[in-house]
DNA sequence: CGCGGCTATGTGACATTGTCACTGTTCGCA
DNA sequence: TGCGAACAGTGACAATGTCACATAGCCGCG
């Protein structure tokens, strides 16, 4: 908790809230609170379960997976505007399974107790309408990323991370062994494409970071599927 | 709709429901219709967005996805007792999604129309318990299913869903074809396993048939993860 | 400055899995 | 009986994963 920036008006700007019902908005208001958390804190993970249901109003949350071999894999991210809804409640119904969520960045989200959240999936139509949008998409996602995992070319699939990390930049500060993270594969495997992108001059990379020389053909390659 | 197999108890033989406050049985009871399919009726699919949502009383669904290259994959199996909640409402929300729906076997389900779904949703807290663990179950199964294609050998995985496959029996009927579905390889890769596991007696096969020799010793193998 | 020690990256050999283009086999049925 | 469709087998090759290393950049510290 965090007293000096504390944003009793953060429901409005939280774009699959703004249009709750007013007495829906206030009872959120009132029975939450704001905190924050530094980088790389772990929110949740194997035997700790989180008590609140979080609504991240700003900074990202990692979700990856460690399986018991010791390989990892970068299940998705929640980031400002979404909620951890459902992590939560799979962690409260399962808390034997083996994901965790990890703050990327410093991360401000307001708190809502369980019981708080029940009561307004009772009460209100839209933010019933909201959880299950959230729920629904979280799903259908997994779905793609099985697909993804099962079927796309490894090439394909790091240009894709590759556009996806440069948010629009240039440059990537990463280094081959998260990058096989995100991706669930092995470090040689990223350092092989990316030896293949850099001698058709797409990327360029030194050590901790890689650069977008072209994005087109990085695009192109990404848009095979 | 099947008129002479109307079974007004069935909330009752539901394990998830049957807990349920007397109020909302009855509304369960009253609002909705139970339906029977045939095998290989497809309940859901691209562009074809039930409107209902359904409790499985008798039958199994398979929920599968085609890509766009082609390549198809079992995601999991609805059973008796469960619901497709999850699923119908992902279509709901995103109905531009390639999963489908296909009865496995003749299927009786109870069809809720989506607005008594939501009534019930706000009004008994154990109806959403039960929703909201359908949810989380299947999200923390899918977890565990990418961690599986990703990581998993596939002599591994073969061998954990014969053993799936066969229910305690011995007998497996099933194509090298549809083995390759299940798993989200190629039909290729499933012979040369079979052959594999042929060579060293714990299978035997003929055309459309798998016979398991050695039971023990697939367990084994599968539980090597 | 130079020297460890750590992290990041490169490399080659090999195993596993995916792809492709076939062939052969079995079954149902006209 | 012959034909077509579904099912299964095969070999060559490409892509990816695994392992055991070697090499290179970075940083703090004497």
């Amino acid at each position: 908790m965090n007293p000096e920036e504390i944003d009793t008006e953060w429901v409005e700007r939280f774009p699959g809230l703004s249009r709750l019902e007013p007495a829906t908005k206030k009872l959120l208001l009132q029975r939450s609170t704001v905190v924050s958390m530094p980088e790389s804190t772990v929110i949740f993970g194997p035997g700790k379960s989180p008590e609140n249901m979080l609504f991240l109003l700003s900074g990202t949350v990692r979700v990856q997976q460690v399986s018991e071999t010791g390989h990892e894999i970068v299940l998705y991210r929640i980031n400002a505007g979404e909620s951890c809804v459902l992590t939560t409640a799979c962690l409260l119904a399962y808390d034997d399974y083996s994901a965790e969520g990890i703050a990327e960045s410093a991360v401000k989200a307001a708190a809502v107790p369980r019981q708080v959240f029940d009561d307004l999936v009772a009460q209100s139509p839209s933010f019933r309408n909201f959880v299950f949008a959230a729920f629904s998409k979280r799903i259908t996602d997994l779905f793609l990323m099985i697909d993804e995992v099962a079927f796309q070319r490894m090439d394909v699939r790091l240009a894709h991370k590759l556009i996806e990390l440069s948010k629009g930049g240039d440059q990537i500060s990463t280094t081959h062994q998260k990058l096989s993270v995100e991706l669930g594969t092995a470090r040689e495997v990223i350092s092989r494409q990316l030896q293949e992108f850099q001698r058709r001059a797409w990327v360029e990379q030194s050590r901790g970071t890689v650069r977008i020389l072209d994005r087109a053909q990085l695009e192109k390659l990404a848009a095979r599927d």
